[in-house]
DNA sequence: GTACAGATTGAG
DNA sequence: TCAATCTGTACT
């Protein structure tokens, strides 16, 4: 079952979205070859209340329009000048809401890039490091727009009709009891109550691969 | 025209 | 733990 999210997916309260997203698979198409990553790790950002969003207080920049789209589309930004951050909008049209990807496990369905894989873990022996290897493409919300080849060109499109970048439903289910909440990483500068807040979402099983 | 952020990464 | 790295952004 591979079933592509639309709007009504992305319409709803943010942090309901960011916890729904988790399981999800992200999927690009690059020519002919589709990258698809399994999203493990999201942050829910709440403008203009909070104040560790780019909207807080409702200002608008060209930089941080996209956040101000209705659920579905991507708002994407570049840090310390070198990284760009995906996040895709949620809630409703004039509300800036976003959920930050900060990690997915790839999905190695493209022969170039098992062949790649399997020769990159040639030396490692375990299963466990097989996949903490394939996890340090894409562990990080960095990495992973690296390695989904994501940039500035990406602002502002529908996930919902772009023919280079969707989400699918492919019938996996995280259960609440997999899901795992914690405080957002590197926002510090928002202050004990913003920065304590449990908006960050992650499946247990994936813990050890990604960020403390 | 320019100071500076920055929701990171990777090396040590 | 901490420094590298740099350009887009948001101001003057």
């Amino acid at each position: 079952m591979k079933k592509r999210l639309f709007r009504n997916f992305y319409t709803r309260p943010t942090l309901e979205v960011a916890k729904d997203l988790l399981g999800k698979y992200i999927i690009r198409k690059v020519g002919n070859r589709k990258l698809v990553g399994k999203i493990i790790e999201t942050e829910a950002y709440i403008g203009p209340k909070d104040k560790a969003s780019h909207a807080f207080g409702g200002k608008i920049t060209p930089r941080n329009k996209a956040e101000y789209l209705k659920g579905g589309h991507i708002y994407i930004y570049l840090v310390y000048g070198m990284y760009w951050q995906m996040n895709i909008s949620t809630y409703k049209s004039g509300k800036p809401e976003c959920v930050l990807i900060r990690a997915i496990e790839p999905v190695l369905n493209d022969y170039k890039i098992k062949n790649q894989i399997s020769k990159m873990n040639k030396f490692l022996a375990s299963e466990s490091k097989n996949t903490n290897q394939k996890l340090k493409l894409t562990n990080g919300p960095g990495k992973l727009c690296r390695w989904l080849k994501l940039n500035k060109s990406f602002y502002g499109e529908d996930l919902t009709k772009s023919k280079r970048i969707w989400l699918e439903d492919r019938g996996e289910k995280i259960s609440p009891s997999q899901i795992l909440a914690t405080a957002r990483i590197g926002i510090d500068y928002a202050g004990p109550y913003w920065s304590k807040r449990k908006w960050r979402f992650l499946i247990k099983d994936f813990k050890k691969y990604l960020a403390k």
